[in-house]
RNA sequence: GGUCUCGUGGUGAAGUUGGAGUUCACGCCGGCCUGUCAAGCCGGAGGUCGCGGGUUCGAGUCCCGUCGGGACCGCCA
């Protein structure tokens, strides 16, 4: 036997879908009480509603059901009386009437009410009773959003060949990355699993396996502090190939992202483009640029080679951002504001301009600025009269850093705010920074990631300026995700544990159980993984991946509505040899 | 770990230089009502102002601490 997606032995329709067409008919439908309207002993209006939508029951007001109460109704479909039509509903139409009500099951009154007024409930309300939450609309349209993402990138991926290969929940804790959620073994007392923090071994374990393509909607868990776009446990669409170079993957992953994005919004969106790390930073300031927005940074070093203005002088990289028509609405305490936070970040200072009505520069260091100076950081910024210029003279990497946080701060659209902008970053460089304790170079991405060719000869002479084969993939400035093309040469991989700093010996003992199988034939590959939660916010119009997640924690980690994490019974943790030290003080 | 911010009947808010748990809307309970639709009218119930101290004749309001929510920084290879 098979059954229809929506009819059931208990009901013929779904609410949101009965109209016109229907008229004449007998059907029954089931749902929970959204509204009831009484007008005299005879008469009164139930508007029921499931999943589809709302539909208005007239009934006998002797009948007593009330808000949320689940019943089936059975009635007739006809017309609405002449100037009775409720154009703010789609079956606003019709009404079911002749109704026989069938309470399935009373109800407390909810405790918020079920519809858009509801969003601005403490959230915190909306979690403790999300079963509740959920029957909105807003919830049901995200989590069934939700869906049709995950349908659409396992449709893509398959039609590329992926094979869909379940990897373990339990696996042994890594040194390197995210802190981990632990889990204890009962059958060998004080040894622990983790969970994964991600597939990334053991989908690069499935290549030298011969699995050639494989994916995962994958759920991953980091014990790190939770966020808008952060929680403990996350889904994504994780991939690895083999025999493949970057562009690859690039054209895999696309190929996923453009149909989940098409099964949302009903619009293709165009081929992806790419700029690499180097660009997007000179360009935009930051490693995950907005390209919904200009006020791109301009540079600006050239213009002040010879300046006698000190804060300029000799520095590494000057850059400009113009914010359009803003010099009057920042005064002196939104300016000092600003260059707070840009000090906060490390940055010497920050220069302020504005445009005065003749064109004319003003600024409490103008003074310093030739006249030479001034003409071309007019012309080199565009900029109009009204306009606010902001500079920052720096080493290059915090000047960068400094004016595309401000360039975010001042321009930047609410994430869900259209339009779509997808980019992929590209030619990440291998290492960032220093570590403070060795004093060795930390990786960009991963040990694990293939160096660029052309920088090959700079490994050991120049090891910072080596670019690598890593790219991440950003939605109007939301990192969606990251891959890299992997080394699967042990040659190659002794080198970059060289530059790190990591012995042949520590290498073994971090690394050995992964390190061991690349002996027995790897295929070059590589791969990438991005995050689910944030690409259906962002096409869902949220904020926040909480509102597309059914059972989310809140920021402490907490859930309000089962009140995990709980403490264990002293018999459980007998019987994992664990005892618990008493809080601190 | 840090910065900022919020906490008042079930829900959302207002609450003035510190002066009685005061107010508004929704919801809830009861009554009226035959065309409403986030119905309308009448009546009613419902709060340890997150919690604990302090200042004061007097604290929702001021101070300190604490708990909880949120945003961000750190962190997230």
């Amino acid at each position: 036997m098979t059954i229809s997606k929506r009819q059931t032995s208990m009901r013929t329709h779904m609410c949101g879908e009965i109209g016109t067409s229907d008229i004449g008919q007998t059907v029954t439908v089931c749902g929970w009480v959204a509204k009831r309207r009484e007008h005299g002993d005879k008469l009164a209006f139930v508007d029921l509603r499931d999943y589809s939508g709302i539909v208005q029951c007239v009934i006998d007001n002797a009948v007593d059901v009330r808000s949320e109460y689940v019943v089936k109704i059975t009635g007739v479909v006809r017309p609405r009386p002449e100037g009775t039509v409720n154009v703010n509903l789609s079956t606003g139409e019709v009404e079911i009437g002749e109704c026989v009500v069938e309470v399935l099951r009373s109800a407390e009154p909810p405790p918020f009410p079920v519809d858009a007024r509801a969003d601005d409930v403490d959230e915190n309300v909306r979690l403790q009773y999300r079963y509740i939450d959920i029957r909105r609309e807003r919830m049901q349209k995200n989590l069934r959003t939700r869906a049709k993402v995950n349908s659409a990138v396992r449709t893509a991926m398959e039609s590329q060949g992926f094979v869909e290969v379940e990897t373990p929940m339990l696996v042994p804790s890594t040194p390197e990355g995210a802190r981990e959620f632990l889990v204890p073994s009962r059958k060998e007392p004080g040894s622990f699993y983790a969970l994964p923090q991600s597939p990334q071994l053991f989908k690069q374990l499935l290549m030298v396996a011969g699995i050639d393509r494989y994916y995962q909607i994958a759920r991953c868990l980091r014990d790190e502090d939770l966020r808008a776009d952060r929680q403990y446990e996350f889904m994504q669409l994780d991939a690895e190939m083999s025999f493949v170079n970057q562009d690859d993957v690039l054209a895999a992953i696309s190929t996923a992202v453009i149909a989940a994005a098409e099964s949302v919004t009903g619009v293709k969106p165009d081929p992806i483009q790419q700029i690499t790390w180097r660009e997007a930073m000179e360009r935009f300031g930051v490693d995950k640029p907005d390209l919904r927005f200009g006020m791109e940074l301009t540079e600006l070093t050239s213009i002040f080679s010879s300046t006698e203005f000190k804060a300029f002088a000799g520095a590494e990289s000057i850059k400009g951002i113009r914010v359009e028509g803003k010099a009057e609405e920042f005064g002196r305490n939104k300016l000092d504001a600003l260059t707070d936070r840009a000090k906060k970040m490390g940055a010497k200072g920050l220069v302020w301009l504005k445009v005065a009505t003749d064109g004319t520069l003003e600024s409490p260091v103008v003074k310093f600025l030739s006249a030479d100076e001034q003409s071309q950081l007019i012309s080199s910024l565009q900029a109009k009269a009204g306009d606010l210029l902001l500079i920052v003279a720096d080493e290059w990497s915090m000047t960068c850093e400094v004016l595309g946080t401000l360039r975010n701060d001042l321009g930047r659209p609410p994430v869900h705010q259209g339009p779509y902008r997808y980019v992929w970053v590209t030619e990440f460089p291998l290492f960032v920074g220093v570590d403070k304790e060795t004093g060795q170079p930390k990786p960009g991405h991963h040990p694990f990631c293939q160096p660029h060719p052309d920088d090959l000869d700079k490994f050991e002479s120049d090891p910072m300026s080596v670019r690598s084969l890593a790219y991440d993939l950003v939605l109007n400035g939301w990192e969606l995700g990251s891959g890299s093309i992997r080394i699967h040469e042990p040659e190659m991989q002794r080198r970059v544990f060289t530059a790190l700093g990591i012995s042949e010996d520590e290498a073994n003992r971090k690394f050995g159980f992964f390190l061991k199988p690349f002996t027995y034939g790897a295929p070059p590959h590589g791969g990438f993984a991005f995050g689910l939660d944030r690409l259906v916010a962002i096409l869902a119009g949220e904020e926040n991946i909480r509102e597309v997640i059914a059972f989310p924690k809140t920021q402490s980690g907490q859930d309000p509505m089962t009140n995990a994490p709980t403490r264990a019974e002293n018999k459980q943790l007998d019987e994992l040899g664990i005892r618990v030290l008493p809080p601190k003080v």
